[in-house]
DNA sequence: GTAGAATATGACCTTGTGGTCATATGACCA
DNA sequence: TGGTCATATGACCACAAGGTCATATTCTAC
């Protein structure tokens, strides 16, 4: 399981993690520094985030952070993790059989964890759509390394399996959709976040629908009657 | 015109601007000093581009800088006018007269507009993006501010004007396809240029058409036969 | 009680930032 | 030649960043 794909890979244990000191800790203030840590990265992006801030909310002195972190980006990398293993529990039994379905439902589920997911954990959500706005930059490759294979290959093979069972027309490009689709995925998120409720609600259901509907059929009044050129 | 939207009105001139002294430059040292901050606003977002870079990469000493800009806030905003005013020149016929055309021939010209512009001036291009993917921070809202009415309304109005000729389906969400409209122009433009080429050419038509006709008639096999829920 | 290890601390370091300013340069005019 | 004014310059400023480290404190075990 990664942040952005929904195979089943066991996260492995990274190379990076914080030191025993801080896991020495009593969990109330373990928390507290994570708190506060996760409050900076969903305000600020990594290279923007401060580390003397993130000491000042937690209240612990500067040297102490670093008796518990190597750096920021140690810390960053172990909330990732976090985030990745929170993330998991929203993967529905329907995800996990995912030969069993057609693609709609299966994508109908995967936006809906994603959309119940940020609604839950807006912070958590928050820091992962700054992860992917942050492509080209050293750390997203990093996180990157830990978290393959990337969802354009996820979604590709869900496109490819659902042509061949005829759910989806054989004529479209497939690395195209793939690429919309996954992006499309954070779109309708932010757009649910942004402009609909902070909470999980009826009103979540109906905007994917509305959007799987669109995505099967189009916008178009006359289905089928209309074509490019 | 502004950098996102395509209506038609006229930059006003802005209240921040160059001083005298940069316009009284010779031409080939302003343009050398416009190239070399439009590189570093390209690689780096308007808080992490750094002035001393800018000045290195020019040749010119800092202070000089500060006798040309207020600072570089007021370099930036002058830069975002010179883009908006090229990207106007990429706004088709079709565009100016966009009561005579359906929606998916005007969405057609905006998306090719788009793509066109980002293949000939990639730079320019990666400018927009960062900045449409600063939502949030303060220079966002200045530049905005200057640059107003959105792209949202402006798509709002087309969908709403395409659903009374019944060119679009009437039961669809019209602020949500404004919204996932307008952002996957960017994502078209961005899947072009990352995945396919550099440059404006054939495969950039079929590009288009390909995500228009998904537009219109969605990806599923038997149109209008699969309904949500 | 005391030795010794683990942890807590904030002053301090280097580096880079946006921005300033006194001074130097050079062009134009009397 | 001397005076004036626009421009050019880089040393300098205050500040904040990530990170270090000698020292102080607390905890554990004998």
């Amino acid at each position: 399981m990664t942040l952005w794909s929904y195979d089943h890979k066991v996260t492995q244990q990274d190379f990076l993690m914080p030191k025993d000191t801080f896991f020495n800790l009593p969990e109330d203030k373990r928390t507290l520094i994570c708190n506060a840590a996760i409050g900076e990265f969903a305000e600020y992006s990594f290279d923007q985030a401060s580390v003397n801030r993130i000491v000042a909310k937690s209240g612990i002195a500067k040297g102490s952070f670093y008796q518990y972190f190597e750096n920021k980006k140690d810390l960053f990398l172990y909330l990732v993790q976090l985030i990745a293993e929170e993330k998991e529990k929203y993967i529905s039994p329907v995800m996990r059989n995912p030969d069993q379905h057609d693609i709609f439902t299966l994508l109908r589920e995967i936006y809906l964890s994603g959309i119940q997911f940020a609604a839950e954990h807006p912070q958590y959500a928050e820091i992962s759509r700054k992860i992917l706005e942050s492509k080209g930059k050293p750390i997203y490759a990093e996180i990157m390394a830990d978290n393959l294979p990337s969802a354009y290959v996820f979604f590709e093979t869900l496109l490819e399996n659902a042509i061949e069972r005829g759910e989806v027309r054989a004529d479209i490009d497939i690395k195209m959709f793939a690429y919309l689709i996954a992006s499309m995925n954070a779109l309708v998120i932010e757009y649910y976040i942004e402009y609909l409720a902070q909470k999980y609600d009826g009103k979540m259901m109906e905007t994917i629908d509305k959007f799987l509907d669109f995505l099967k059929n189009g916008i178009g009044e006359q289905s089928g009657g209309w074509t490019s050129k």
